[in-house]
DNA sequence: GTTATTGTACTAAGCAGATAAGACAACAAC
DNA sequence: GTTGTTGTCTTATCTGCTTAGTACAATAAC
């Protein structure tokens, strides 16, 4: 999976959101050496320094631990990883709710379209 | 409804995404005269320029005309608006549902998740 | 015909995000 | 002890978004 960037929102911003989506769902595993700053950066085509504010909210949110010198590793505390990964799934689908009454659906005509969609991508 | 702005993305484009609902949900009705660039620049508390490069882009998208010194008009044709708004619809829900398969849901869990989150609103 | 309204255009300035390039301290590996 | 790796910091530059202020052409209203 390639680091999908576009340009209307700050870069880090969303190269925090991707490498959080990798590390909750196991990409990078609990306990497991976390790529260096300079690596990722090149991976994913950005400067260095806009990888490190990237990493830095990583760090706030408690997903990674760094160890000055020998790099950084995720995090091995799996309660934080999978409450992480509930709680993203959570905001998203308040967030797909309130734009889809705004347009006038109900909670119900939603889930509808999802039914469909899942369908159509036989899932 | 207010006008929510954030930071993380240029305001104009905000601006379009929210007057685009209020159009396609009726706010301003088909054929209707539409607000001048300074009484909505002035209501979102912003400069009349972001608000007209916000316009350009409702222009562009066919909803609204503009007669050079009339003013603007909500399109009458209808079928632009319902098309619109089913299009969003469809937008915001293969959004949606490539993100929670991201962190691993599939569609079922995902429709799951809007029926209960629909429950606790009365919806 | 005059006036006010409206969309539109222009320039200048400030600010934040991103890049570029380099430097430094801490420490693991040897 | 030396070397290389790593995170971190600094400075400068560029670009795009936003604001501010002003101006102008077209035309509806009177």
């Amino acid at each position: 999976m390639q680091f999908q960037l576009e340009g209307s929102r700050p870069i880090w911003q969303q190269l925090t959101e991707q490498l959080t989506v990798r590390i909750v769902t196991g990409v990078y595993p609990p306990g497991s050496h976390f790529p260096t700053v300079r690596e990722l950066a090149a991976e994913a085509g950005v400067n260095p320094n806009t990888m490190q504010r990237a990493m830095a909210q990583l760090e706030a949110d408690g997903l990674v631990i760094t160890n000055r010198t020998a790099g950084r590793m995720v995090t091995d505390r799996e309660e934080i990883l999978s409450e992480k990964r509930e709680l993203l799934a959570m905001e998203r689908t308040k967030d797909y709710l309130r734009e889809l009454k705004a347009l006038g659906f109900s909670a119900a005509e939603a889930a509808e379209l999802i039914r469909r969609e899942g369908e159509e991508n036989g899932d």
